[in-house]
DNA sequence: CTGAAAGCGCTAACAC
DNA sequence: GTGTTAGCGCTTTCAG
């Protein structure tokens, strides 16, 4: 194991020297800083553990939920924001798989070379949270459960979300909407954007004193055609739909042509997912962003500002936008 | 900042002590080690920086492609496997994302805390090579450049996998075949993978003596049409399609069935991609699996080896193996 | 089973 | 611009 000292002697310099070469902490020669380099390359040195003084390990450790009903490629934008936004902050990234799931966190928090983390895929009663509270760890959790006291969450306001879509829809004179949401399993582990948006729905649907009802749905083209089929059979004055499933999307929409139902004439829809998602489907959607990139972003800013010592307030909730596309319109007559 | 020896002063025993309670490595009294957790918990105590004797930092980092063309589900498959075979390994996993590119690997390299790499997205002639090559930090290529002495390397032999392809459909009878592959950038940046399946198909088709032509193709439901037609119109004879391209797999099925187009009736089409999009698509594709999770997992493991100072071999190629599902029939009369 | 003390590799005051 | 040296927080002998 090649050390500080074996460079210094192979360079003719002091253990110092090296040091402050490498780390560029004071101005060096150029002939020195040469020769420490060669002699760093040609003994394959590598910087220790650093020394007790030496700066903390600048690292942040991120939970990603991999298990089912998840939609992958929006796990995956959140964790590149969070990468990228942690190396602006000169900090690298260590992932943790969920299935380690509280034993992962403690580990890392205890032994392990992260110096804070951020916690995805929040339930509104979460087996982790009595942990996060507890751990002299800083974190912050992209999605706020039921309690967020003594914790750091933001997320986009899912329930303002929900609330946006049904007032947009009832603006346009729709008297019966249904909400076609995640896979049901995600309902069930009570994941709180899922639920929260389920609540914004509901609430906004009967303040307007109009009907809703709520589908989870799995994803893939035969259960979109299954739900398709049962919306149409079993409220036949809808003219309604937000879907909260990205996966679903594109199925859901030939499940409907394939029906004869033509959208917006016949039905209008709305979405809840990523910006490009809704652009890009088949008929381009009148959605409420959820803006990723933003809310990783706003993480880590979170982050390194309570790893600072500065305290952040236990919600932050992004409000929502709607951006009008092809796909809503006019009840029909 | 709470040290050590705070903690063994509030426990009312030495640091030493501490030490063995936390890291376990020689027994404790029950009662002692009670104290010292007790303490621990109170004064929010964690390990700092290793003391320069300690383990190392068991941490591996892995590049990860995110730039245009990749297909995400995949990647994030392949950052899976890896995390996963890395916990198995006892390693955390650094995520590095591209785009930091050279640089990131060589500050990962020198002063960040990981002490093995996995690179993912290699290209034929990859500009990172060199450095790996100098590094003193071990790493695995998933993915082999056209140069592979002095790394070591591990893929699904796509080469063999395009010749599969070809000699399937040749078993057949067909004697007009196309490659309907990834992205353009993908082959302008001259990806290991991509260029060696073409290579693999091209060779192939040339010994089968039989027509055969490769089409580079953006993802998407326009570029499937265009696509579609322009192979019907340029190749009347056309009988057999492979696809290397997941995302475009539904939207090329949709293309091939408005225009009319049966399959396997009147094309047979065969992809190369993991199983499960094969399964699940528009119709059941005989295909050639990319075992992500298997090819994850054999990196990790030729990383830790070499980690350990065992020598690995340069290249590790897993031979492909094709699944007979319902896309590919014999050559219609 | 525990403590005292001698390092570990590294950084940062301090001297010149 | 560089070397000397006193730590840093932690682990690991070495004694008991």
């Amino acid at each position: 194991m090649v050390k500080i000292t074996d460079v210094a002697r192979r360079a003719g310099v002091s253990p110092s020297t090296v040091s402050y070469a490498l780390s560029g902490k004071r101005p060096i020669s150029d002939e020195t800083r040469r020769r420490v380099q060669a002699a760093v390359r040609e003994l394959g040195y590598r910087p220790h553990a650093r020394g007790a003084a030496g700066a903390g390990s600048r690292v942040l450790a991120l939970a990603v939920p991999m298990r089912s009903g998840v939609h992958v490629p929006v796990v995956t934008q959140f964790a590149v924001a969070v990468a990228t936004a942690a190396r602006a902050h000169d900090h690298d990234v260590l992932l943790l798989t969920q299935g380690e799931g509280v034993e992962g966190i403690r580990r890392v928090a205890e032994t392990g070379p992260a110096d804070g983390l951020v916690v995805m895929d929040v339930q509104l009663q979460d087996p982790r949270l009595p942990l996060l509270r507890a751990l002299p760890l800083p974190s912050v959790l992209i999605g706020v459960p039921a309690e967020p006291d003594g914790l750091t969450c933001v997320d986009l306001d899912f329930g303002a979300a929900g609330e946006l879509c049904v007032d947009h829809l009832v603006r346009l004179g729709h008297r019966t909407v249904a909400l076609v949401g995640s896979p049901p399993e995600v309902y069930v582990r009570r994941t709180a954007f899922a639920r929260r948006l389920v609540q914004g729905f509901t609430a906004a649907a009967d303040r307007h004193r109009i009907g809703s009802t709520v589908h989870p749905c799995a994803p893939g083209r035969g259960a979109a055609r299954v739900i398709a089929e049962r919306l149409l059979r079993e409220q036949p004055t809808l003219t309604g739909v937000v879907v909260h499933n990205e996966p679903l999307i594109d199925p859901l929409i030939d499940a409907f042509a394939e029906l004869g139902v033509r959208i917006p004439d016949d039905l209008s829809l709305t979405a809840v997912c990523p910006a490009p998602a809704a652009a890009s489907a088949r008929v381009p959607l009148t959605s409420v962003t959820v803006p990723s990139a933003e809310l990783g972003t706003r993480a880590v800013h979170l982050l390194v500002r309570k790893m600072s010592g500065v305290p952040a307030p236990a919600v932050t909730l992004l409000a929502p936008r709607l951006t009008e596309r092809a796909s809503t319109g006019p009840r029909p007559a």
